[in-house]
RNA sequence: GCCCGGAUGGCGGAAUGGUAGACGCGGGGGCCUCAAAAGCCCCUGUCCUUCGGGGCGUGUGGGUUCGAAUCCCACUCCGGGCACCA
């Protein structure tokens, strides 16, 4: 298509300028007030796809929306330069992971800079970079000190095909491995943790404070998973009160009374102690069936549609139930869990949904304790209601019957009262190579050492050979393992496995406020300065493992000292973009659906697709890339088109002389209601709307300017340079173009203040006053905005319309909302 | 099962209790042109119409209200999260 100016021209030269001129660098002492603003780093891979280019539009335009409303904008861009796809593309290629990286990031660089947004360039990170490695190790060092990392040996999950130990957060509902697909299996193996559970209750409470998503802070609540109950003692029959207690956890005290039977883990340590002969074979069999399957199967509903019956086994011991006194069964089940609470519970079947299941499977008692409601047909009731059978809480209702029972338990030094989170500590060692090595040396005598700050970083030797083996390339390595112990200088092995990537993005915000810092992570009083991000976009996908992450890191840091005065909340604000679908999947690299930018900015231009990515629906929501999408970025263009021959190509114009009349004023009118509207709509997130505004407008003044009386030419520079103004941080380069052409060499857009209004002028001078008879629209009527209740009634009553539907009746009412509406009831 | 979203013309969407469908895409008609492209102008929910206008219409069924796409109750369908977590 023909376009009214050379498109690929200008935005080459502002992106030019926009770089030479650092207009968006911010330093920690700048006197305008300070706002961050901050995209999530991406992962290098390759060419900026149409999710990146939705992201970093909204970014952009708020850097250059709140630059102009004269903040100083912190707006940094990095790269999450360490992960799989690299070291999967050495072994099938034996390119080397550095090279594969730093290629796909001049890729994705080049197309950012491309779409013309602007940043901070000299504050770039890659995570991969020596000098942030040095001060990732710095700080997982200060974390072992502070007792907040930790190695312990602990059941994990392997992906058989990334050939690493994933996080819990990484493995799927379905059991699978998020990356590869592949069936998640458990291993034991020595790793090292983050003590995240630690912050369990801050990291739960604190979402309230937070300006997130509601979706994201649900996510985050579950994914914590608080539940509140007591602890208490079972006195195993036959052995004495030292070698046979069993502890279990319960959220239900109240239906203790209920108690029929308790059940043990598989791996229980009091398994081997309580079975007896006649049962160990049964035992033995659940406990190996149990090891064999994956925690997922072991969770799954379809194993309990199998057999139940291999499930779960009695051991043959027996144990008190405190509240009656009578002695009940011990079983073991797959369906209770090791990690959770005490790796035992009591069973109440009459309350339980699935002790009810194992109880009938078994041929258990069931006695209820909670009077469920007339007519409950179902099993277990689960519900609030009267206890009964229960003793000394016989009466009461759930709630009270549960503090009663607590009470009870801790009087008697039988239990206490107790919280218990689904939250795991975070494993974070990778038998990978291409991350950020684990900084630290075993030595025989000394166990695990840090190595020394004055050595770090640690880094990889290039001499690798990549094979796909499970391990990291780094144990076969000749010489890396092989170093002295820095306690005694004896002999001693490297750790060989890698940081989990995500510890890299759980800081790297703070490290944008000051990357240049040689003696620390970051110098804390311009943490200060620019902490908390204010607005941080990013994709929903990172709902709860980058987000929980980095919310536990910041304040680990805080509470090592690294960060004093930094905010406990990093992210003040959120905003999660919705997704881009191709025929109803994800648009993704690894779906290989992508559509890519790069030929749009050849051709219609970046500004165009980014008035797109604004103008095609809520930002929030997800958008599908359709046949008509092609058709929607040319309509994007033509506006363009449009804008420049109002605002550059005003030669034909017909100027008249002398003071503004009548249509020179309801145009200015208009522009004040513009600003008014575009200003309001920004700060709520409305781009569609705001760029429909300025559609609006800009058809409005194309038939001003077609008007045979002539055009006033003060009237019509200042809407023009108001319509530029507002499109700033839409469209950047057309607009930037044009304004300095209307304005002289090296007048710069960005520069100027954003535009205010006078909201006298932004009312609209006569307004549409509806009439309702019963309710239905009869009539409308041009008032002026300030008329009275009773000169709208007056008006509504002398319409001829109105008048023929009440054919002479008088109304029973009349609701007048003037200047607006008008209804009258019959 | 529990929790969070969502459903509006042919399509993307707008409307924060007061004109449903702004704006755009697509479609139809016209102007300009030798012609085309570009540009410009008009029409475009649906049914009825004596061409004045009228009926119907925001997933379904109820309710509140002078008035409901919007608020409440009960559903249906779609998307996402959590789920033998005691």
């Amino acid at each position: 298509m023909a376009r009214a100016f050379d498109v690929q021209e200008i935005e080459q030269k502002w992106q030019r300028l926009w770089a030479d001129e650092g207009s968006y660098q911010v330093d920690a002492d700048d006197p305008r007030p300070a706002q961050y603003v901050l995209c999530m780093y991406p992962y290098p891979s390759g060419p900026a796809h149409q999710g990146h280019v939705r992201n970093y539009t909204f970014g952009d335009l708020l850097v250059r929306h709140r630059t102009m409303q004269g903040f100083g904008v912190l707006s940094p861009f990095g790269f999450d330069s360490f992960g799989l796809p690299a070291e999967n593309a050495a072994i099938r290629t034996g390119t080397h992971p550095r090279t594969f990286t730093e290629e796909r990031i001049a890729e994705l660089k080049a197309s950012v800079v491309a779409l013309g947004a602007v940043y901070d360039w000299r504050r770039e990170i890659r995570s991969h970079d020596p000098s942030y490695m040095r001060w990732n190790q710095v700080i997982f060092l200060r974390l072992l000190e502070a007792g907040l990392a930790y190695r312990a040996m602990a059941p994990v999950n392997w992906c058989p095909g990334c050939q690493t130990v994933l996080a819990n957060e990484q493995v799927l509902t379905d059991g699978t491995c998020e990356r590869s697909g592949d069936v998640v299996i458990q291993r034991d193996l020595e790793q090292w943790f983050f003590r995240i559970t630690s912050y369990a209750d801050e990291l739960l409470a604190d979402l309230e404070t937070l300006d997130w998503p509601e979706r994201v802070k649900s996510m985050q609540r579950n994914w914590v998973g608080r539940s509140e109950g007591v602890e208490f003692d079972l006195q195993v029959v036959g052995h004495g009160p030292e070698g046979g207690i069993m502890k279990v956890f319960t959220t239900r005290p109240d239906t203790s009374f209920g108690m029929t039977y308790a059940v043990v883990a598989p791996e229980h340590p009091l398994v081997d102690i309580i079975t007896t002969d006649a049962q160990r074979a049964a035992v033995d069999e659940v406990r190996t069936s149990a090891a064999r399957v994956t925690e997922h199967e072991r969770m799954s509903t379809e194993v309990e549609g199998q057999s139940l019956a291999k499930r779960g086994a009695f051991t043959g011991g027996y144990v008190v139930n405190p509240f009656t006194g009578k002695e009940i069964p011990v079983y073991v089940a797959d369906y209770v869990l090791m990690r959770y609470g005490t790796g035992a519970i009591m069973a109440v079947p009459a309350e339980d949904e699935r002790d009810w299941d194992f109880a009938h499977a078994y041929g258990l008692p069931v006695v209820r304790t909670t009077r469920p409601p007339e007519g409950f047909e179902g099993k277990a009731w689960t519900g609030d209601g009267l206890k009964e059978n229960s003793g000394f809480l016989d009466g009461l209702d759930v709630a009270t019957a549960k503090e009663r029972a607590i009470e009870w338990l801790e009087t008697a030094g039988l239990g206490r009262r107790t919280v218990n989170y689904r939250l795991r500590d975070w494993l974070v060692s990778r038998q990978r190579f291409w991350g950020c090595p684990i900084p630290i040396v075993y030595c025989l005598d000394h166990g695990a050492v840090g190595v020394p700050e004055d050595q770090l970083p640690v880094l990889a030797p290039d001499d690798v050979e990549f094979l796909p083996t499970g391990e990291s390339p780094l144990t076969r390595h000749p010489t890396f393992r092989h170093t002295t112990c820095p306690v005694c200088r004896g002999p001693a092995v490297r750790e060989t496995d890698t940081m989990d990537t995500f510890v890299d993005s759980s800081w790297y915000f703070l490290r944008f406020c000051d990357p240049w810092s040689e003696d620390r992570p970051f110098d804390p009083a311009a943490a200060e300065h620019f902490m908390p991000v204010d607005q941080y976009i990013g994709g929903i996908e990172h709902a709860i493992l980058h987000l929980l992450y980095a919310r536990f890191y910041t304040r680990a840091l805080i509470d090592v000292g690294l960060a004093p005065g930094v905010p406990r909340e990093p992210f003040r604000r959120l905003f999660t973009q919705g997704m881009i679908r191709l025929d109803h999947k994800k648009m993704s690299k690894s779906k290989g659906n992508l559509v890519a930018p790069t030929k749009y900015f050849d051709t219609v231009g970046a500004d165009a697709l980014r008035l797109f990515h604004l103008f095609a629906g809520p930002p929030a929501e997800d958008m599908d890339w359709s046949a008509q999408t092609e058709e929607i970025i040319e309509g994007c263009a033509r506006f363009l088109d449009r804008v420049w021959r109002l605002t550059v190509e005003t030669g034909d114009t017909s100027w008249r002389d002398g003071g503004p009349n009548q249509s020179d004023v309801a145009l200015s009118r208009s522009v004040h209601r513009l600003i008014a509207k575009v200003s309001e709509d920004m700060e709520r997130w409305s781009f569609n709307t705001s760029v429909a505004a300025c559609m609006e407008f800009t058809n409005e003044l194309r038939r001003y300017r077609g008007d045979d009386a002539g055009v006033h030419r003060p009237t019509y520079d200042a809407a023009a340079d108001a319509l530029l103004l507002l499109l700033a941080p839409m469209t950047p380069h057309m607009t930037a173009e044009a304004w300095e052409r209307r304005h002289g060499a090296g007048a710069r857009l960005h520069a100027q203040s954003w535009p205010s209004y006078d909201p006298d002028l932004a009312r609209a001078e006569r307004v549409t006053m509806i009439v309702q008879v019963n309710g239905k629209l009869r009539d409308r009527i041009e008032v002026n905005p300030d008329i009275d209740e009773s000169e709208a009634i007056a008006l509504a009553l002398a319409s001829q319309r109105v008048r023929e539907e009440l054919q002479g009746l008088e109304p029973t009412r009349i609701v007048a909302r003037p200047p607006r509406m008008v209804n009258i009831v019959r």
